[in-house]
RNA sequence: GGCUUGUUGGUCAAGUGGUUAAGACGCCGCCCUCUCACGGCGGAAACAGGGGUUCGACUCCCCUACAAGCUACCA
């Protein structure tokens, strides 16, 4: 087609439209001022109503980016795919991450005053795409094609079956040379169409490519003409990016590493639009064994519980922990940051793009309980009194009645649980819900699966009748362990570690040994805060209770 | 199938041509200790395989294996 005919290829397709040129665009949305190390990003969600451990993983290397330097950080929603729209989603969204202590600068949903490169949302920005689809009419840079699925399917079969690349390009793309008479008919017989590339690269030729994370990439050119506007007029993915992180001056696009096979696609549509290349960091996607395969893969939110980000709400982790975990995972010297400046906010730490991993980490429970234990173990007890009781009050009404009866109690219980005041905090605690589980023993008589005596029966009931008929409330820490050493004593239990050591033979076992009776007695549990202590927040009443329980 | 990217102990990871190949979690042992913890010390445990290049390869190149991603009018 000649230059005029495409001129009037693009009358006939969007002359009916009320359009703002590109100019004007370009001039509505001015270039930020901002320092020149700074960064914008942007997090670019599909409203499906479903966040997880990845969506905030990425968020907040973007967010760190942009602030740590200065710069933007804002909020997209990409619904050019109406099926996939949830009610809600958009404050899911900024609800779930603001509970991680991640906010947005400007973008969707963030209410006035939140930004000038607006509309937010992908579906409200079809007149922008259409003015710039059209001038890539206008160029013979793009053209309608009124293919149906099933000639696609067709073409596809055919390349299949001669082992050739499948796509619409060259030869297959039975649009891209139609005159304009052609095209004319086709409209006039109201035949629906989509609206593709006409792409200009080589099928032999590469380039290369400059990664934020993975460093120089080899890639062939894109010779496919790709969809850009579909049926009902609303852009794909690759077309709606290329116009919205120009006209929304994104600097840095950080998205999952499956976009990294459509760099081509998307060099090529900056290129076609004259836009300037954002720079691109492709993360990896966090993955998880596989409990049936055995093998490593991509976590999925249909199977993975762990992966949604409400699990940890309701799992009652801390926020701050979840954020120190996938810090560790974002940058690895960040671990030995924190380790160093243990009391600086993570905010604090110099994140570096270049520091990111480039291939997909495992999802670590164990790694990440480790991380709550320290840092909540950091925390005084009134910050974990107020978090735990927060998330009582929500997920364990039950409990929450009983434990949060009595305030000044539950801090007591949780220095003691916690080692406030000690040489040495303990780490007992993980989140929540196993929290509230750990200090249960301070408010119900041990239940089930409680942890089993390692002495006969016959040891545990002298021990136990013995500790009961010497013990006396009134006695301090003191003398009620010199009491347990007596019974240790008598009972045939070496009272002195090395004695013990040397002829282990000779005793039935040491004090801890007899300790332990007496502690799995009252608690239930081989592993609780100082023993003495329990009984004296429980009462000698309660204690009693549960000891002849045991006889 | 094609294209792309990966592969260092069980897991997360430093490392960028010459290292006894860090560290963290987990595991095991010892020590400390008035019981539980905390803490301290130590241990087992790795460069996927094969070819090159080089005086010398975890580091560079090639091949193989394995894994992941893409190959839509989904993002």
């Amino acid at each position: 087609m000649t230059e005029n005919e495409n001129i009037e290829l693009a009358e006939l397709l969007f002359g009916e439209e009320e359009l703002k040129t590109r100019e004007e665009y370009e001039e509505m949305y001015p270039y930020r001022k901002l320092g020149n190390k700074s960064e914008v990003t942007r997090l670019a969600p599909s409203p499906t109503g479903f966040m997880h451990l990845g969506n905030l993983y990425s968020a907040l290397a973007d967010e760190r980016i942009a602030h740590t330097k200065e710069g933007v950080f804002f909020l997209r929603i990409e619904d050019t795919d109406a099926k996939r729209k949830v009610e809600g989603a958009v404050e899911l969204v900024i609800d779930s991450l603001k509970y991680f202590g991640i906010e947005f600068d400007e973008g969707e949903g963030l209410g006035q005053g939140s930004g000038i490169y607006g509309p937010y949302t992908q579906s409200e920005r079809k007149e922008i795409y259409h003015t710039f689809a059209k001038e890539l009419v206008e160029k013979g840079l793009a053209y309608p094609c009124f293919c149906e699925e099933d000639e696609l399917e067709a073409i596809r079969k055919e390349q299949e079956e001669k082992k050739e690349l499948t796509g619409y390009y060259g030869r297959y793309a039975v649009w891209r040379e139609k005159s304009l008479d052609e095209i004319k008919e086709a409209i006039s017989m109201g035949k629906p169409y989509v609206l593709r590339l006409r792409s200009q690269g080589s099928p032999d030729k590469e380039f290369t490519f400059k990664d934020e994370i993975k460093g120089e990439v080899n890639l062939p050119e894109n010779i496919h003409d790709v969809v850009i506007l579909k049926k009902d007029g609303i852009p794909t993915y690759h077309f709606a990016h290329a116009v919205d992180d120009h006209l929304m001056r994104t600097t840095l696009v950080l998205r999952g590493g499956e976009w990294l096979a459509s760099v081509p696609t998307h060099v090529e549509l900056f290129n076609a639009l004259g836009f300037k290349l954002p720079k691109y960091a492709h993360t990896a996607h966090m993955m998880k064994i596989d409990p049936e395969t055995g093998g490593k893969r991509k976590l999925s939110k249909r199977s993975d519980p762990e992966m949604s980000l409400s699990f940890y709400r309701e799992e009652g982790y801390h926020p701050h922990c979840i954020k120190i975990y996938l810090m560790t995972l974002l940058n690895s010297n960040f671990e030995e940051w924190h380790r160093n400046n243990p009391e600086a906010l993570p905010e604090e730490f110099p994140f570096s793009v270049k520091k990111m991993n480039n291939s997909g980490a495992l999802f670590d429970m164990d790694k990440l309980e480790s991380i709550c234990k320290d840092e909540l173990s950091m925390l005084d007890e009134g910050a974990v009194y107020e978090f735990i009781e927060n998330w009582a009050k929500e997920f364990a009404p039950e409990k929450h009645a009983v434990y949060f009866a009595d305030k000044e109690k539950m801090l007591s219980v949780l220095r003691l649980c916690m080692g406030v005041g000690q040489k040495r905090r303990r780490k007992d605690l993980i989140n929540a819900k196993q929290a509230l589980e750990f200090v249960s023993i301070f408010f119900e008589s041990p239940g089930d699966g409680e942890d089993e005596f390692k002495q006969t029966p016959e040891d545990v009931k002298a021990i136990l009748e013995d500790y009961l008929s010497r013990f006396d409330y009134e006695d301090d820490n003191q003398v009620w362990f010199e009491k347990i050493k007596e019974i240790a004593q008598n009972n045939g239990f070496a009272t002195d570690r090395k004695v013990y050591k040397e002829n282990p033979g000779n005793f039935k076992g040491e004090t801890s040994d007899v300790a332990e009776v007496v502690r799995i007695a009252i608690t239930g549990r081989a592993n609780t805060p100082d023993l003495w202590s329990i009984i004296h927040i429980i009462g000698e009443e309660e204690m009693k209770e549960r000891l002849s329980a045991k006889i």
